[in-house]
RNA sequence: GCCCUUGUAGCUCAGCGGUAGAGCACUCCCUUGGUAAGGGAGAGGUCUCGGGUUCAAGUCCCGACGAGGGCACCA
């Protein structure tokens, strides 16, 4: 006799059980037909499963985020329906849901081409076009294994295997197809209408990368056909805005052959990192950080005493000279420590923020470089920071408001924050750890930010808090981040004289604000899509004559121009002033500068944007306010368009 | 590193067994033109590299290297 409860209060007896399917169509044949699952005491059922006990339920359509999750979910199955029919001896290993779709790991003897992607997706139309209604059953571990058996499913059998002895098992049917899932899943294949299979890539089974590699069909399943097309035009805007693309148009930077994984910036490029690598100079100066510079090539003892020889050989360049061994730097702390090492350190000295922009190398495997923002030489804005346990909270606190100032500086407002703390392998004492999680938690509360936690995530030396900014397409990039080390100054060393006179090891922060400059670049060049706010702007200024007879106020009205200091360049090409307005304002120069007979006359410059908009005419010096102005905001405000 | 795809002029791409093509860029000539493309001519390629099949190979096959999409990795 179950009392069902429907989120507006109403309260419903039942002689006996009931399912969300009834319950629905009594409410009302439209909601019957839009009834993807319940949700019963806040779990999610299939709506044809006999609902019992009292309970609040409430029915989940299209409309609810989780009903999109379900449909996409179902398409999964779809998927493999289609792909079962098309090729039999496939076997299907695992296809859950997605951020905007779904996939399936498939093993199968011949490789999916695009072709068949075309065909897969036909054949899903198709079975959708049937309306069927997918089935669900409830089996025991045996049942679930004698089906599979039969059909040969390994990878399902598998699956079985692992599930825990108190968990439920269900079959989905979709007509002769048998998938296994926790569900909930559609009713009827109506529900599957907007969908596009995407790609194929090859997975590891169970994500290891010693098991076997398995085809998976990715695909997105949308609400509406609306939906869809704008997560196309997203994706598209986003290869638009592919930093190698820009990098190459801009001729910001090139990569080649010879030495894949390592940038070649161009001028262009080069002016960019210059003026962010100044910025932060000069912001964390304002912090009390020292600036250091430590070797490229240290002797492998180093690393054998660091604990990297050990741990990272295979990812370290190294090389010999005069028998011995050496590596390529991977990292600058154990320089550091060299550092801090040299005279003996009082708690007076103590905290330390030794700052350096040193290129890092470390052999990435070939197939995780991509562009700029995985590369096997980098440069971090990074530093470190010797402090005491005591000052660990007060350090972090000041970390914080030095990542908000610059972040806000490019206009990225939007920053995610997460604290990982202790994993099982680790070293330090419980005590250590509990001290220097709070004090990291603390920070994170006194400067009143969300935060989210993730247990268990930490490095083996030590808790650490990311920071993570949203770019103008809404994606999240990881740059920040601020660790705790309780292993390396022990390792390497590193001590100073406490209050009392004794010999104490400090506590080492690790930490950068951009990441890498060459990640962090390419971020700012998909953010701006290539309109760099005219602070970092390469060429800032492009002036151009009329006729030939106004080259020499080009030249005259340049040298000024760069004598305030602005990037200007000339174009005194015999071409019309139309084409070379059209060329800069390709190649995204924020300011264009037009000197003709009548300028040269009034002794002024004519000024245009980028944007297309003509300022008119002026003195230099009237133009060097507006400049000025735009260069100050910085990347704050800047039109994106 | 693994799976798939891929590598032709400076760039973007066509050609897919029979003497290397287009557009843009480049060079030269004409044009000196007022706010997003003036006109003409010319030059430019061991078709990534190394093997093989064939009378004949950018074109088919094998291998290496690079790139792209994923997976794995990311101190």
């Amino acid at each position: 006799m179950p009392i069902i409860t429907l989120p507006d209060g109403t309260e419903k007896k039942y002689d006996s059980a009931v399912t969300i399917d009834q319950i629905a169509s009594e409410i009302g044949p439209g909601l019957a037909k839009a009834a993807l699952a319940g949700k019963v005491n806040g779990e999610l059922i299939d709506t044809c499963i006999p609902i019992t006990q009292n309970s609040h339920i409430q029915i989940i359509t299209s409309k609810d985020d989780e009903g999109l999750e379900i449909i996409r979910h179902s398409f999964a199955h779809l998927l493999g329906h289609a792909v079962k029919q098309l090729y039999p001896e496939a076997k299907m290993a695992i296809g859950p849901v997605i951020e905007d779709g779904f996939y399936y790991d498939i093993s199968y003897k011949d490789t999916f081409t695009p072709d068949d992607l075309l065909k897969i997706e036909k054949r899903m139309k198709e079975l959708v076009n049937r309306d069927y209604n997918v089935g669900v059953e409830i089996v025991s571990p045996q049942k679930a294994t004698e089906v599979f058996t039969d059909r040969g499913e390994i990878f399902k059998l598998d699956i079985v295997k692992n599930i825990p002895k108190n968990e439920i098992i269900k079959l989905y049917k979709h007509q002769e197809y048998i998938d296994m899932c926790r569900g909930p899943h559609v009713p009827n294949t109506r529900h599957l209408r907007v969908f596009k299979l995407m790609k194929v890539s090859g997975a590891y089974w169970r994500g290891d990368s010693n098991n076997e590699m398995l085809q998976r069909i990715y695909g997105t399943a949308w609400k509406s056909s609306k939906e869809l097309k704008e997560y196309i035009s997203r994706i598209e805007e986003a290869e638009k805005r592919d930093h190698r693309k820009l990098g190459k148009k801009y001729s910001l930077f090139h990569s080649q052959e010879e030495a894949p994984g390592m940038v070649f910036w161009h001028p262009k490029g080069w002016t960019i990192y210059r003026i962010l690598e100044d910025f932060i100079r000069e912001t964390i100066t304002k912090y009390d950080y020292q600036e250091v510079k430590s070797p490229q090539v240290v002797d492998r003892s180093l690393w054998e005493k660091s604990g990297h020889w050990d741990k990272f050989k295979e990812d370290m360049f190294t090389t010999t000279s005069e028998n011995r061994e050496y590596a390529i730097k991977p990292m600058n702390c154990p320089c550091h420590i060299q550092i801090f090492n040299q005279g003996l350190k009082s708690y007076r000295d103590l905290p330390i923020r030794l700052s350096e922009f040193g290129s890092c190398h470390r052999n990435e495997p070939s197939g995780a470089l991509h562009g700029l923002m995985r590369v096997r030489n980098f440069v971090q804005d990074d530093a470190h920071i010797f402090c005491t346990d005591e000052q660990i909270q007060e350090e972090v606190q000041n970390f914080i408001d030095l990542v908000f100032e610059v972040y806000k500086t490019f206009g990225f407002d939007s920053i995610l924050i997460k604290l990982s703390t202790r994993p099982e392998k680790r070293v330090g004492s419980d005590d250590i750890w509990d001290k220097s999680e709070k004090a990291l938690s603390e920070a994170l509360d006194s400067k009143g930010l969300d935060w989210s936690l993730l247990p268990g995530e930490g490095a083996f030396y030590g808790p650490k808090i990311e920071f993570s900014l949203k770019d103008c397409l809404n994606r999240v990039w990881q740059c920040g981040t601020i660790q705790v080390d309780f292993s390396m100054p022990q390792r390497l060393n590193a001590s100073y004289i406490d209050i009392t006179g004794r010999k104490q090891t400090p506590v080492m922060l690790h930490r950068a604000i951009l990441g890498s400059f060459e990640r962090f670049i390419g971020i700012l060049i998909e953010n701006y899509s290539g309109n760099f706010p005219t602070w970092l702007s390469p060429v800032q200024i492009m002036i151009m004559g009329i006729t030939d007879r106004n080259n020499e106020a080009c030249f005259n009205a340049k040298d000024k121009l760069v004598d305030f200091g602005f990037r200007s360049e000339i174009d005194i090409r015999n071409e019309k002033v139309g084409f070379k307005i059209r060329e800069h304002t390709m190649q995204r120069i924020p300011f264009l500068i037009i000197i003709g007979d009548k300028e040269e006359e009034n002794n002024e410059i004519s000024v245009r944007t980028r944007e297309g908009k003509d300022l008119g005419s002026m003195s230099i010096d009237k133009f060097k306010l507006i400049i000025e102005e735009s260069i100050s905001k910085k990347g704050i405000q800047v039109n994106q368009s």
